[in-house]
DNA sequence: AGTTATATTGCATACGTATGCAATTTGACT
DNA sequence: AGTCAAATTGCATACGTATGCAATATAACT
């Protein structure tokens, strides 16, 4: 088992040179000779070094490590959000460092310290939220956070979510176009921002066409209780005859029960419209009409902020909120005049 | 912006005792009478002080970071195992960090490379092979490596997978059970050991009963390439009767095809199975019957073959298989006495 | 060639922690 | 109270790298 590691010293020795220009060789935009780079870059070649990333930060105060703090992934949209940041990050060099948690505030906090053990030089959570006293432990620290996908008031908490006011006021547009009479909503979890500001705009938008809904359950952003939601709202005879369901994940729950439970028509009988636009919403088994929530903006919002602050020192907290389509399928009725847009 | 960093120093120094007191407060095991433990605990507390987990891991050779290497996330089957192993080695205090590739082998060494450089005390290959030179780098360095859900010759690689040429075979006994004459395969991509041993399997199997495969094609893992291998499949008149997809995720575009564009009733006119029993196999969107791999007992082995290397210095390589049942639901008709079991 | 500005190099030290060793304290026992 | 073993503590050093500073080499002039 030898187990051999490569110092810059043992470069050094063998190139005929100081440590120092070892390391100079190795960190991009320090002052050396070709003929120098040319020697230490043979001798590490040969000996396979390759500096040591966990002593360099301890010197420099950067690990290059952003950790990523995240609930769950068996929502699309997550895997999909988790996979593009990596890759962008990875792009300027910088690698996530994975936190599993489960969504109640002693865990987060737990977590959130070993995170900081880390030395991370930023923090990203999604649909997790954090406690003030933990924003301001990250502050004090100089970690920046992003919030992907989920809002908060701390102003020292940048984040990046979808319009979801206006989201869901566009859904109520469309579904009163389409002339549904008894509109329902299965929300997203009222404990999270994006549920709670779907859900507002969502009324707001029936208000303004005076109308309101007829029943409203809090879907926990959980399969099961999403459908145990459908099963409550649709068994009656005066059941809805539209449904605006938090997200994608939900909503495939909500249409699982509907057709195959009930054996209800999607969308003869109950119009479904979802929130995410995940990959499984455009395959033809469900064919879900969903407000796309553009996870390349939001990601490249996300990445770019966090350099900013990382690499140029910015100090100003971002609040930024992306617009997204609504991507008509053909889970909901379409109103006259609302073009169908396919993907 | 107070940008401030308690060290263990500034413990020792409010709490009146030497730095290394502090230091062995904070590592399990070491010899501190319960006076000095109070002392420094509180000061610790009143500093806000952490240790910091990279000066910790430059002297003790640990940096309780597993790398985590994986191609793509789209297939639900990846975040899945993710959340598992996130979860399982979180619980033992070590932490993923994830390196996303390509599966082109140079993005591969590449990465690799990368990996090493911080020090990761294991690795972790999900859906992704290495070349044999990156194996002897890895095992020079020390580094345990387990292939998760992928096999490789090479003996210095530990690997935790499926029984997939087993699984391969009982889905063509399942199948010729059925009583389906014209049998073709969607085969997972022949890069891959998986997709290989399956095919071989099914392959082995449909011999061993006086059949054969009436066509197979290469569906590369990918959504798009597997529906255009259906389309190719089915467009005639003569076409099969019953097919084995090499994974759930190619099967649920299989599906797709089959009834959307082709408008064929699954099973009544083509029996589908798949392979992994990811969470969205047993919805009722698709209700697939599929082979599982169980992911659970999967993890479990790879956590714990990784633990015994980076902390019990094992050194047997582990080359291990997990049996999973066939779930039989909806998608494939089901001989007389293959009892229906159901998720 | 002589002067001065600039680029390159080595030396020494620092980052924050863990640990072998020797010094000291504690406790148990006669 | 005195002896001795065991537990606890502090001292000093090491981990592998980056960087300010002074020393030296090189280049660019007159």
């Amino acid at each position: 088992m030898g187990i051999e590691k490569v110092t810059s010293i043992d470069v050094a020795k063998r190139a005929g040179v100081s440590q120092s220009a070892v390391s100079r060789v190795f960190t991009p935009g320090a002052s050396v000779s070709s003929k120098m780079a040319e020697k230490v870059l043979k001798a590490a070649d040969e000996l396979g070094y390759r500096p040591n990333v966990l002593a360099r930060s301890l010197i420099t105060g950067r690990s290059r490590i952003i950790g990523l703090v995240v609930a769950y992934l068996e929502n699309q949209f997550y895997p999909d959000a988790l996979e593009k940041l990596s890759n962008a990050l990875q792009q300027h060099g910088y690698h996530i460092l994975v936190f599993m948690v489960s969504n109640d505030d002693d865990m987060v906090d737990q977590v959130m310290g070993e995170l900081l053990d880390y030395q991370v030089d930023g923090i990203i959570t999604a649909s997790v939220a954090m406690s003030n006293e933990l924003a301001a432990r990250c502050a004090a620290a100089g970690v920046p956070v992003v919030l992907f996908n989920r809002g908060q008031d701390d102003p020292r908490l940048n984040q990046v979510t979808s319009d979801n006011y206006n989201g869901g006021y566009q859904i109520a547009e469309f579904l009163v176009s389409g002339g549904h009479q008894r509109i329902a909503h299965i929300a997203g979890w009222a404990g999270s921002s994006t549920g709670r500001d779907r859900e507002a705009g969502f009324r707001a938008g029936l208000k303004d066409l005076g109308r309101e809904l007829v029943a409203c359950i809090d879907g926990m952003y959980r399969r099961e209780t999403a459908a145990d939601a459908a099963r409550e709202l649709f068994r009656g005879p005066d059941r809805p005859d539209a449904v605006f369901v938090g997200n994608d994940h939900m909503a495939f729950a909500v249409m699982d029960v509907l057709r195959s439970e009930l054996t209800l028509d999607v969308p003869g009988d109950v119009s479904v419209v979802g929130y995410d636009d995940v990959p499984l919403a455009s395959w033809p088994a469900y064919d879900l009409t969903t407000l796309r929530q553009p996870s390349n903006r939001m990601v490249e919002a996300t990445v770019s902020i966090l350099l900013e602050w990382i690499e140029h020192g910015a100090n100003d907290v971002q609040k930024i909120k992306i617009d997204g389509p609504l991507m008509i399928r053909g889970s909901a009725r379409v109103p006259q005049g609302w073009s169908h847009e396919r993907l």
